[in-house]
DNA sequence: AGACCAGACCGCCAAA
DNA sequence: ACTTTGGCGGTCTGGT
């Protein structure tokens, strides 16, 4: 079983410590078999301050990070608090293994304080980036999105983007269904990819007059026809210019960009579940032409549609393939 | 793999 | 006076 080793240091935040084993516990089989073995580690085995003003018994200590498949450092108030040259050394160690590596908020400060996010793209909690940027200026940091996926080190802004990372990994690892299985179980949404804006200006769930949430079920219902934005316009009834606006206020994206991530989602669901031809699949999709498929995925998921699909067959679950 | 071109995106301004 | 919308056009993107 995939293990996962999440690092909490002194002065972590509880509910960020909680979001890795709310997603990765309830990413099941289809038997219903766990996927993912999870448990907690600190500097140390024992107390630990939280941010809360309570402690907690951590089980285990640093070595256990030996032992990790995938590392997820979670947010400490303040920032990259604890980070001392054992921390170091366990981090830069399971770097040199390639040990997948993912981090919630604050927790970026920690990969960065032990160098591992220099020449790499990241991103953390919009209040934090300014000062991220600032203390490591060798990091590409990213205040506009949701989460990073840099090869095996990933970071994720404020916590409810880390569920999106957390689910964006389990899809990686065992595809989209689990995932919008597991999504389902924490009762959150499966659909927020890493690109979107981590400001959206109005609530995440909008019941005003003009929201454009019909046209959005009109869209999805539709996905597999070509849909220009003269068409979604027309059936929000609205001109381009305000669509597109409407979309970004929204949504935190564009309609294209909204529309090419459902079309992803349903294209990744017919090659793990059916064997329809890659053509078929990009056509239900809305893609329309291998070509094009072809291009979202690589750009996604960076893959090929048909090596995702090997990565879903047989016994073998292809991380590997995956993230080769 | 690269170039080309339609269409998407977005800043700006005027109108409602 | 202030907010929302639509149109124009320059630039960028992504599909072929």
């Amino acid at each position: 079983m995939h293990r996962v080793v999440v690092l909490a240091l002194h002065g972590v935040i509880p509910f960020h410590l909680a979001i890795p084993f709310q997603v990765f516990c309830n990413a099941r089989g289809a038997d219903g078999q766990p996927l993912y073995d999870v448990v907690v580690a600190g500097r140390r085995r024992g107390e630990l301050a939280t941010s809360g003003g309570f402690s907690i018994v951590v089980p285990h200590g640093l070595a256990r990070l030996e032992q990790a498949d995938t590392i997820v450092v979670v947010g400490s108030e303040p920032p990259g608090a604890g980070v001392d040259d054992r921390v170091h050394r366990a981090l830069r160690g399971a770097a040199r293994r390639r040990v997948r590596m993912l981090s919630i908020c604050t927790g970026a400060f920690v990969l960065a304080e032990c160098g591992l996010l220099d020449g790499r793209r990241a991103t953390t909690h919009w209040r934090y980036c300014e000062l991220l940027s600032e203390r490591y200026r060798r990091v590409a940091v990213d205040p506009a999105v949701l989460f990073v996926d840099d090869d095996e080190l990933l970071t994720s802004a404020g916590a409810a983007c880390g569920i999106d990372l957390c689910l964006y990994v389990v899809s990686l690892d065992h595809g989209a269904q689990i995932a919008n299985r597991a999504a389902r179980t924490t009762v959150s949404t499966p659909h927020r990819s890493g690109g979107q804006a981590q400001f959206i200006e109005r609530p995440l769930v909008s019941v005003e007059p003009h929201s454009l949430e019909a046209t959005r079920q009109w869209a999805l219902q539709h996905l597999g026809e070509p849909l220009s934005l003269d068409d979604l316009a027309r059936q929000a009834a609205v001109s381009r210019r305000t669509l597109v606006r409407r979309f970004a206020a929204e949504m935190g994206t564009t309609p294209l960009q909204w529309l090419n991530e459902q079309r992803m989602w349903v294209a990744r669901q017919l090659l793990e579940q059916t064997d329809l031809p890659i053509d078929h699949v990009a056509q239900h999709s809305g893609f329309g032409s291998t070509p094009t498929l072809r291009f979202h995925f690589r750009r996604t998921l960076g893959t090929s549609p048909k090596a995702y699909r090997d990565s879903f067959r047989g016994e073998s679950h292809g991380e590997s393939t995956l993230l080769a």
